[in-house]
This record gives C-alpha cells, sequence and structure tokens, in this order.
DNA sequence: ACATCAACCGGAGAACTCTCCGTTTGGTGG
DNA sequence: CCACCAAACGGAGAGTTCTCCGGTTGATGT
C-alpha cells in the first residue's frame, strides 16, 4: 500500500533485494581488484544473480558506477543548498561555491567516475547530473553575466570535470585541487570582468 | 637506402601494402555502413588481412580513425601558420583564428571523430595532437594574459572540443558553428578583461 | 644468388558486453 | 486461500575487442 519509500511506485521485494546485493558485489569488486576495472559479468557471479538482472537494472557500467556514486552527489547538492541559505551570497560567491564544492566532489569519487566514463563517454551530456548541473551553473551564469552565452559557458564550466581530464591533471600533472580551483576562479572573474567590459563599451 | 619518404626508417612493403588495405578497407566500411560503428575484425576482413595486423599498426580504434583524418589536422595547422605569417597578428586575434579554425575542422569530422572516442576516452589527454594543440594555445594565452594559469585555460579551451559535447551542441542543441564561436570569443575576451582588470589592482 | 634475422603476418582464443526470451514469482483482487 | 499476470529472473548466445605466438617474408650484407 504505502510506497517502499525507495523507489518508483512498489518495488518488488525480489527486486531490491538483488539490486542491494548488486551493489555490495560491485564494492566488494572493487575493493578487491582495485579500481581499474569492473566486469558486469563478473558483479552478476558475485552477487549470485543472472547478468540479465545487473543489465536490466543498471543498463551499463556507468549507470551501476553512479548508482554507487548517488550518495555523495545528494549530500554535495545539500550543502550547496545549505551555502546558498547563509546570508544570501552574490551570484559570484554561489557560482564560486559551486565550481569548488563539484571539484572536491569529483576529486573523492575521481576512480569511480574514470572508471564509469571509460565506456559510454557520450552518454554523459544526456544523463540527469549533467542536465541539473548545467542548469545550475548556467542560472548563475546568467545572474553574473546576463549579455553572455550562459548555456554555453555553463557547458564548458562543466567541461572541467570530466573525469578523464580531472584525473590526468592531478595524476599526470601532479596538480593539486586547489590549483584547479584556482584555474576555475580565473573563469568566473574573466566572465564577470568580459561583462563589465561589454556593459562599458554599449553604454559609452 | 633512401627512406620510403612515407613513415619511420624503413617501413616494410608488406607493410606499407596492409596500412593501406586497411585504411582502403576502413573507409568502405565507413561509407557503407555509416559512421556509428566500425568493427576491427570487420576491418581486417575487408582488408583481407588479420586481425592481428590491425591492431599491432593501429593500436585501437581511436588509432584507426586519428590516422583517417590526420591530412584534415596537418592542413588546419598549415593554414593556421599561413594566417599567422600574415602581417603579424596579436595574441587575440592568433587564439581567435586557431579556436575558430579548430571548430570548423572539429565540425567537418564530427562523426569520425565521435567514432574515434565512443571508447578509450581517456588516452586522449596523453594523445599527440590533444599534446601539440595544448602547447599552442597554453602559448598564446600567456601572452594575451601573462598573469593567468595558462596551462589550465588551455586545458579548458581543449575541451570545448570534446566530441561528445561538440556533437551534442550541435545535433541535440541545435547550435550552429556560429554560436559556438561566439561563446569561445567571450572566453578568450573574459581571459584579457580578467588579466587587466588583475593588473589594474596590482598596480594600484 | 644466398643466408640471416628482425619485422610482419594471421587467426585461434580468452574475456567482455549486452540482448533475447522462456520460466518463475511476488503482489493483488475475489 | 487461490487464481491471475505484470514484473523480474537467469543464462545461452551473438557480436566485439584485443592478445599471443608459431609461421612466414622482405630487406640487407656478402
Amino acid at each position: 500500500m504505502t510506497a517502499p519509500a525507495g523507489r518508483a511506485p512498489t518495488e518488488r521485494a525480489d527486486a531490491a533485494r538483488n539490486r542491494l546485493r548488486v551493489l555490495e558485489a560491485a564494492r566488494r569488486l572493487l575493493a578487491a581488484d582495485g579500481f581499474t576495472e569492473l566486469s558486469l559479468d563478473a558483479v552478476a557471479k558475485e552477487a549470485g544473480v543472472g547478468v540479465g538482472t545487473v543489465y536490466r537494472r543498471f543498463h551499463n557500467r556507468p549507470g551501476l558506477v553512479y548508482a554507487l556514486i548517488e550518495d555523495n552527489e545528494t549530500r554535495f547538492q545539500e550543502a550547496f543548498t545549505r551555502h546558498c541559505a547563509d546570508g544570501a551570497p552574490s551570484a559570484h560567491d554561489r557560482l564560486r561555491a559551486f565550481l569548488h564544492g563539484m571539484a572536491e566532489l569529483v576529486d573523492d569519487n575521481r576512480e569511480l567516475l574514470l572508471l564509469a566514463e571509460a565506456s559510454a563517454p557520450a552518454g554523459r551530456y544526456r544523463s540527469a547530473p549533467f542536465r541539473r548541473h548545467h542548469e545550475q551553473i548556467a542560472g548563475m551564469v546568467t545572474e553574473l553575466a546576463p549579455g553572455a552565452d550562459a548555456a554555453y559557458l555553463a557547458d564548458l564550466l562543466l567541461m572541467a570535470y570530466t573525469p578523464g581530464l580531472f584525473d590526468f591533471q592531478r595524476t599526470e600533472r601532479g596538480w593539486d585541487v586547489d590549483r584547479i580551483k584556482g584555474g576555475l576562479d580565473v573563469l568566473i572573474d574573466g566572465i564577470g570582468a568580459a561583462e563589465e567590459a561589454d556593459r562599458r563599451l554599449s553604454h559609452q
């Protein structure tokens, strides 16, 4: 009668049980074999279910891995919402907080994200998290620089968190998260400054 | 004696013959089956060589597809070099020309690039073209804004050409190339403006 | 011409992804 | 308690990717 509070209307008991089994099996295999590979075949075997079950529920590897990360993502969103409620910060400050927080979120889940997007990287732009983040960033950019192409700038800002790039910068280039945050700051200031310059020009 | 002018020192005749066969077979299959898939097994069969031969020479699908695009890339580089020779344009103008030209290059080869990075997207950052472009862009950014983190900004500018994103913007969002160029212009101006603002602040 | 050998060839085979569909089962209304 | 069926299960199988290694061959020096 009452929906089980977890998922969509009335998830069957066996489905719920198997969902947990699969997620736990995935965590177990990742802990054992490292974060560089995760065969869904192996996950199914470890979970004691058929491969069909795994694929029906999670669609593909990114789907499974995102399910593993979901909690961190919602915590990040809550933290951001809380920050916005504190003393009504300016668009500039909110954007900065969002981008910095995002950098930390991605850094914390670097290996998992990398694994997720090793396959099906094109699906990223259609995914729900990407769309949501895009909307949020575009909103703040519009506020900060009403004249600029907010949608495009939001795209580019989001690309800063592409797992492959992020990991490359952190690992191969040896940059720390602060350097990345600093780079993003330049961009934020640049967007604001370009807008200002634009305004001065057209109001001259 | 004389190197065959094509490749590394003394490519064997059979190797050269097979290389061409494979490339032609790939073009044939792409023309026939569309640009959404390209099985290297099928390419090998079509070319009349073993799969091992294909993989040894091109390593993986991106490798093969990049070989297919290589000509366009060198034409782009030559055009850019020519532009830089014309009347010594400013860093701002050169960067703008480079980014716009790149947008057209990527647009022209959209389908192939998308195909190439459908697998092995992480390899992108280590690839020779990426490194070369990065260096070129970073150089111009340094000239334009000596205070900013040129390496980071170059990374981000290059991410604008990620095949998945580019195709998404063009196809799903229905943007034309000019809109993308316009978005890049805002960024270029922003980088310059932020730098200027920075300078004013520190010289105050 | 011929011997030598590094480089190349080819395809069997291991591992993986994802689909398809016949079978089973949890939930519900009578 | 039972009958019903939408939903979930599972694993065989088709299609790929990529590796490995025994066999072959093109280039070179004599």
